[in-house]
RNA sequence: GCCCGCGUAGCUCAGUGGAUUAGAGCGUCUGGCUUCGGACCAGAAGGCCGGGGGUUCGAAUCCCUCCGCGGGCACCA
């Protein structure tokens, strides 16, 4: 409907004034219509002519072109056109909207990168945030018509897994492999976090255990070079990077995704380093016995791309990337999201690679998110031995239901806290994660709509089913429908600007909505009931297709 | 110092060029209803949209400038 809105206006634009302008139609305060436009405006000013005279004109070539699509068009103010569905047109716009679906990549193929857990690390609090939101996002991508491929960047080489490498054979006495067996399998994704701490606080502490964590880096590069399996210190090497995998498997099966592939730094290392070194004097130059791209001609900073050991560092790592991506999948579109820290190294390196491969740095979208801060603004950091582990977020959260005497489970200590990071816009200034607001079951929150899911169903499933078609809407189910049928418009909206609390603000919204109809209309036994349950029916619908979107799921019952 | 982001109600946030009155939630206060699952509804108080200047018929929104907070600025990611 909104389309065709669209269309009618525009060439109703260039039938009267000869004018090709872009027609945006706006959801204005009811009290005004369903949808308005300021075409007139524009035009005044282009046309020099009265603004209000340019909409009366437009308003009458509407009122017949559209006759009996609208019930009215009226010119307000300095010279908005409002329009006013009939109340079938509207009724049947909000039945369509549960199903609507963005087509704006359609055909596509997608690559969303996001999360990029790293094997010999502790997954922290940060990790929760990124998933959801690149899960969301990922989505997003996928119902507007796009085969996504959810792919992770992880680093199993580099200092991190030096001073984690260094905590395993303390641990283990030596390079005795065998003795991995002893630590039950329930625990591992526990011990290995345990032993990155403990080589993280003696690489700072301890300048002898320093220098053995740096060779220890080189030997696990050469251990990549050799493709050594079989050494000893191969064995804990690559089973310890299994137990990493699995464990984020398991991680992520919880929020109901599944990482397609890992990309591990050890994959792509080679390729960067060489493609970087196949653009020395080129794109790239050498400075102080390193590789560098100078990105201060393009108001960048400088970034070392292969230090002076020779070996590549994370921004040659991201060219060898972006390649092995582009081989696997030949991506449309790649999308990166990491946090806000990272803009202007991404910059650095997008730049770098728009020197030599233009095509893949223009099919990139990066998108930096903000961090994630819990109540009482506690930094997370991996790097020390403070961090707030993933899976302490969804303990704080299921403890905070306990705490108001709810059972906890996973459908609503995940729709909390999946609600609670989506809700608030990306990239935007920290977000503080309050367990107790994220299960408010009152307010702006995951379990608020759920229940509003369930309770509408409830109503659904006593009303039984008597498809009928709408003719007229009374005034509070002319509200309700209105708010169902902005449903498309808000996903559209969140598709093109990959921004999901778009949906967020909408559902919040269309379940106030349904609450006020709620509270003054009847439905079961009422002579409108076979209209109202019509409607409740793609509210619920609606409620449930927008809570999909987020990756959250809408329970019957609750 | 240079570059980037942010600054909206006591708190947490939407709104990023349009409509007399800048919106929600939480919290505070007042009233209603006890249901079709009240995890509700109606209302009040609370904002010089960080300060100042400019562009525009129109600015929280765009531009300039200052202030505050956060981040980045070569071999960590």
């Amino acid at each position: 409907m909104k389309h065709e809105l669209e269309q009618a206006i525009a060439s109703a634009c260039r039938e009267l004034h000869d004018a090709d302008i872009p027609v945006v139609l706006t959801r204005p305060d009811e009290q005004f219509g369903d949808y308005a436009t300021n075409v007139a405006l524009q035009l005044a000013g282009r046309l020099h002519k009265n603004p209000r005279e340019v909409a009366e004109t437009i308003a009458e070539k509407l009122r017949t072109e559209l006759a009996g699509r609208v019930q009215a068009v009226t010119v307000a103010g300095p010279g908005f056109i409002n329009i006013t569905l009939t109340d079938r047109a509207l009724a049947t716009a909000a039945g369509q909207a549960p199903a609507a679906k963005s087509r704006q990549h359609q055909g596509q193929t997608v690559v969303a990168e996001y999360s990029d857990a790293n094997p010999f690390k502790v997954l922290h609090a940060g990790h929760v945030y990124t998933t959801v939101v690149g899960d969301a996002i990922a989505m997003l991508i996928e119902t507007a018509g796009a085969a996504v491929h959810r792919v992770n960047f992880g680093g199993d080489v580099g200092l991190h897994v030096g001073r984690t490498m260094w905590a395993i054979l303390q641990y283990l006495g030596g390079e005795h492999p065998e003795k991995l067996a002893d630590i039950p399998a329930d625990q591992r994704a526990e011990w290995l976090s345990a032993q990155y701490v403990t080589g993280n606080n003696v690489y700072e502490e301890d300048e002898a255990a320093k220098a053995d964590i740096i060779a220890l880096n080189k030997r696990v590069y050469q251990l990549h070079a050799d493709k050594d399996h079989s050494s000893p210190f191969a064995q804990i090497y690559w089973t310890c990077r299994q137990w990493s995998y699995e464990a984020f498997d398991a991680f992520y099966a919880r929020f109901g995704t599944k990482l397609e592939k890992y990309y591990p730094e050890s994959e792509v290392a080679d390729l960067g380093l060489k493609t970087v070194r196949d653009h020395i004097g080129k794109v790239f130059e050498e400075s102080d016995g390193a590789v560098v791209f100078k990105g201060e001609p393009y108001g960048l900073h400088t970034r070392v791309f292969i230090n002076q050991q020779g070996l590549p560092t994370y921004e040659a790592k991201d060219v060898g990337l972006i390649a092995k991506k582009y081989e696997d999948y030949h991506f449309d579109r790649s999308v990166i999201l990491t946090d806000y820290e990272q803009q202007e190294y991404m910059a650095v390196v997008l730049k770098a690679i728009e020197q030599f491969w233009p095509e893949l740095a223009r099919a990139t979208t990066y998108i930096p998110h903000s961090k994630l801060k819990l109540l009482g603004g506690i930094k997370m950091s991996s790097r020390k031995g403070n961090i707030v582990r993933a899976i302490e977020v969804l303990n704080m959260t299921a403890e905070a239901l306990r705490a108001v005497g709810r059972t906890p489970d996973d459908v609503v200590v995940l729709g909390a806290v999946k609600y609670a990071f989506l809700k608030h816009r990306i990239g935007g200034d920290d977000i503080i994660y309050d367990p107790e607001e994220s299960i408010s079951l009152d307010g702006n929150s995951g379990p608020y709509l759920q229940y509003a899911h369930a309770r509408a169903r409830s109503i659904l499933k006593k009303a039984g089913a008597n498809p009928a078609e709408i003719e007229t809407l009374e005034v509070g189910e002319r509200s309700l429908a209105r708010k169902i049928s902005e449903y498309p418009e808000a996903a559209e909206k969140a598709v093109a600007e990959l921004m999901p609390h778009h949906i967020c603000t909408y559902l919040y919204e269309l379940a106030q909505a349904f609450n006020r109809f709620y509270e003054h209309n009847r439905v079961i036994g009422n002579e409108r009931q076979d209209v109202r349950v019509q409607l409740v029916t793609s509210y619920a619908d609606t409620l449930k297709a927008g809570l999909k979107l987020l990756g959250i799921t809408a329970p019957d019952t609750m």
